[in-house]
DNA sequence: GCAAAAGTGTTTCCCCTACACCCATGG
DNA sequence: CCATGGGTGTAGGGGAAACACTTTTGC
């Protein structure tokens, strides 16, 4: 233990102190009613009861991080595969587990259309739940979940305004109201809705699907599809997505 | 071993596999003749004599991440504290260390100012040496290194231009000509002198120190410094730097 | 006096912004 | 027929882009 530092009781493995790693996902889901995040109520020790980001160990020496993301993805929340799914950051403070060992923790945020899960059935499902995001960020999180769910905030607020990655949280087919709904949660305003649209549409990217939405009380707007293929073709000739 | 999976011949430490944590730093410097990255020739197996990031195992327990990522800095290459230093990414593939364990290393960015780290004295810097980055671009690094230094170029190269973080590499008294190859470097082309300055010099964050160049073979440039308290308050303010 | 880089103003054009009204549908 | 949100065009202003010449210094 080095002079005047805080340190914690190690964990040894022979002459080693050892470190355990885990991966946490932040999920997000957008909804007629807003984004929300699905957070589970942890059925054990530490923070049994306490709501938490859906995590686990990674299997040393048999996965990738991404892998093992994917992994805890499906059984705590039956989710099989995210529209998105991006690192956010490496969490370590010898202390933000209070186990003896030293834990780390690798951050992921996924994005998933929630008409594609509808059935939250999985390992550990009974008590994964979407929480609205202002209701979650009024909950205290076990471990250092707070800090991990408000980077992962930040990140996707950010990242909504220069990257389309928002369409994998949108159904396939999509008016454009839903689209300028999410961009001003990101961006924490109104815009105005003509200029919005015809930045938009500019872009030459939203096909119109010839659909109208259904089952609603006044006039129905068209629904729009997201070409990912031109996309990635605009992208590597050097254009950037921007609203 | 799971059903078809590509796995690596585990440690194990009683019943569980084993992993551990490293840190790698990534390490930039701008000189008069552009931009450098800090690379060590290794001492040691794996990959004995191959160029690699400096970095080492965090001591589990004890430290934080970015505290083992300043005490390697250190430890390596004698630098005592960056200018800047921020983490790239966690990079976990089984197999991306040819020893036994399970390595994950956590990669870090570290900017720093050369005129204030001289001596690259320190435990191992006999063998760290400033590298021109297209020099640095076709080397062949150990492990990884290849996929995180490109992607702590990518880091770098695009934040320059919305966070005046490029200010942590050049001297604290500077002519407007660096800033500006600086971000030329950045996007990949040159740009106008004078909409540079301007645009520059309209954030009022720059000030003339009074001082000018001296030992040039033409007329001397006059010297500015970032004022950072200004930019912080700026910053606070909502304001976003954007060059 | 000439080579080499520093430094400076103005015009043009495009894009972003602001703004108001008609349309379609369900009840 | 009315309430609700869907959908559209245009004019004006501000900021980015383009552009050329004078100044200073060392040799």
């Amino acid at each position: 233990m080095g002079p005047g530092q805080k340190t914690k009781t190690k964990t040894y493995c022979y002459d080693f102190p050892m470190v355990s790693v885990t991966v946490d996902c932040v999920i997000f889901g957008w909804d007629n009613d807003g984004l929300h995040v699905l957070l589970i109520e942890r059925g054990e020790e530490p923070f049994e009861g306490q709501w938490a980001l859906p995590g686990g160990f990674i299997r040393a020496g048999e996965e990738d991080l991404e892998k093992a993301a994917r992994r805890e993805l499906s059984e705590e929340t039956g989710i099989g595969s995210p529209r998105h799914l991006e690192q956010l950051g490496t969490y370590g403070h010898p202390d933000r587990d209070p186990r003896e060992e030293h834990v780390i923790t690798v951050a992921y945020i996924a994005l998933i259309k929630r008409d594609e899960h509808r059935p939250q059935g999985g390992t550990d499902a009974r008590s994964a739940h979407w929480i609205p995001m202002e209701e979650a960020r009024r909950k205290r999180l076990a471990f250092d979940h707070d800090q991990i769910f408000s980077d992962a905030v930040e990140r996707l607020y950010n990242k909504l305004r220069y990257d389309p990655l928002g369409f994998n949280l949108l159904p396939n087919k999509f008016p454009l109201r839903d689209v300028q709904q999410l961009y001003e949660v990101a961006i924490g305003h109104e815009v105005d809705k003509r200029n919005f649209r015809k930045k938009l549409l500019e872009t030459g990217l939203l096909e119109d699907t010839q659909e109208i939405e259904t089952d609603v009380k006044h006039r129905a707007a068209k629904l729009y599809q997201f070409n990912w293929t031109a996309y990635q073709k605009r992208r590597a000739e050097g254009w950037t997505f921007d609203i």
